[in-house]
RNA sequence: GUGGGUAUAGCGUAGUUGGUUAACGCGCCAGAUUGUGGCUCUGGAGAGCGUGGGUUCGAGUCCCACUACUCACCCCA
């Protein structure tokens, strides 16, 4: 059998990479303007990282994990979440000795989870992810969701919603385990096997678990909201408060706690409804003590992940199209020996700047044109007998048909006149 | 990890109750137009039907397994 790309990962063809290259302008364009630069950290990592970054009782975590041993017998994991690198970074190399906060973003960083594949889920993503290191203020919580929220509203995706939540902190959360732990201690039997396994360690996750029973026995459970300390609650207030102001719509949602174990206060989800359900492009939250956890000093931060597959996928649900970049600015053509000169033109062309090409594959004139037309080409040009003599070039607009011959000198000049 | 659907040339499909050299559209190549594309017409190349087994005189058509794709659950970006 021919070997096939692994399952859950997909190939970028050159036709379609320009999505991509369109997409990634625009996220770099978003993050410099709220004063992020680009971080590049490496795809696999300790999996000690993960175990105290992202949770040991997490489902990414627990089952998803690419992980494996190297030759050193270290044990590797490839990234299954951005975070926890980006702060392992940040630490490693003193950041917080520096200018606080630190603004960080990574673009097509690729994310592996082993998981089953299906629309809009791979086994090998990419993510668009801000963090932001050392800020505690709501008003960072909140230019994070603002610009992941006007970032796909300007890409041109409808029907977004933003929900939020807050989780709470070490100082208000151990009450509110408490009180989630005695509310479901009482149901723990309708509760399915996960939740069952994970209510000593992580009972909120059983607020988002989808299966019915579950839901039906959370319906009225006790809301981390209503058990906020001060610190937490005017956090909140605050965010809630940049949100209005800023004029966006959310709504609260005291059911979503996100899969990782590092978020505090805030979380968010960017949601967007299509024909068959709705579909999370983008979440994040608050994490006041990963940098902690992972060895480093107590310093607050926040930060989301925004999958590109998804959005790139959400455009074309929408229809919209991107535009295309211009493949060549002229395709030069010639009559049987004349390659020699095509070749020495295009050359010429192209170190002024001009994307040309010509045949390879010794094709006839006419099947050139042909070519050419394919690729979309605005210009052709043609060395035959007369042109070769005069050294000079036929240029066509293969617009309007239009022909006129110029030296091989004045061409790029002409060239870029037309292209205009 | 669990369950359902699908698997025929590069792509999209047709293949009747299993029966001779597997069909069509698009795409590709060539010619009509030996210095010129897009339209049209003509011709051509290209699959032995996901892989491996089985049933049968005979299987793309039936059965089993595996793989991949897909959908749902789970989880998430």
């Amino acid at each position: 059998m021919q070997i096939q790309a692994p399952r859950g990962t997909r190939d970028v063809l050159p036709a379609d990479s320009f999505r991509w290259q369109y997409l990634e302008s625009k996220m770099r364009q978003a993050a410099a303007l709220a004063g992020y630069r680009e971080v590049r950290t490496p795809v696999f990592e300790h999996t000690e990282l993960f175990l105290r970054g992202v949770g040991d009782t997490t489902d990414i975590v627990q089952k998803e994990m690419y992980t494996f041993k190297d030759k050193g017998d270290r044990s590797i994991t490839l990234k299954p979440e951005g975070t926890a690198g980006a702060a392992r970074c940040f630490l490693e190399h003193n950041l917080y000795a520096e200018a606080l906060p630190c603004k960080m973003y990574y673009l097509d960083a690729p994310i592996f989870r082993y998981e089953n594949p299906q629309s809009g889920r791979l086994r090998e993503h990419h993510q668009f992810g801000l963090e932001c290191f050392g800020a505690q203020e709501a008003t960072a919580d909140a230019e994070l969701i603002l610009l992941a929220y006007h970032l796909l509203e300007e890409l041109g995706i409808r029907n977004l919603k933003v929900k939020i939540n807050s989780i709470g902190c070490p100082k208000c959360r151990p009450a509110y385990h408490r009180t989630l732990k005695d509310y479901l201690a009482d149901r723990l039997d309708g509760l399915c096997e996960d939740c069952r396994e994970r209510f000593d360690r992580n009972p909120l996750r059983a607020l988002d678990c989808k299966e019915r029973k579950c839901r039906e026995l959370t319906k009225d459970a006790p809301s981390m909201l209503d058990l906020l300390c001060d610190e937490c609650r005017a956090h909140f207030e605050e965010l809630k408060g940049c949100l209005d102001s800023a004029g966006i719509p959310y709504t609260v949602d005291s059911r979503i706690v996100r899969g990782l174990d590092y978020y505090t206060k805030t979380v968010f989800e960017l949601i967007t409804e299509t024909k068959d359900g709705s579909l999370t492009v983008c979440g994040g939250g608050r994490y006041d003590n990963l940098v902690g956890e992972i060895g480093g000093p107590s310093l607050p931060a926040v930060g989301f992940g925004m999958g590109l597959e998804r959005v790139l996928m959400l455009l074309e649900g929408e229809g919209i199209t991107l535009p295309e970049p211009r493949w060549y600015d002229i395709f030069i053509t010639y009559m049987g020996s004349h390659r020699a000169d095509a070749f020495r033109l295009v050359q010429a062309l192209r170190a002024e700047g001009i994307r040309a090409d010509l045949d390879h594959c010794g094709r006839s004139l006419k099947a050139q044109f042909k070519y050419a037309n394919k690729t979309g080409a605005p210009l052709t040009g043609v060395i035959g007998d007369e042109e070769a003599a005069a050294g000079a070039v036929k240029i066509k607009n293969m617009a309007t048909g239009e022909e006129q011959t110029v030296t091989a000198q004045d061409a790029p000049a002409l060239i870029r006149q037309i292209i205009q």
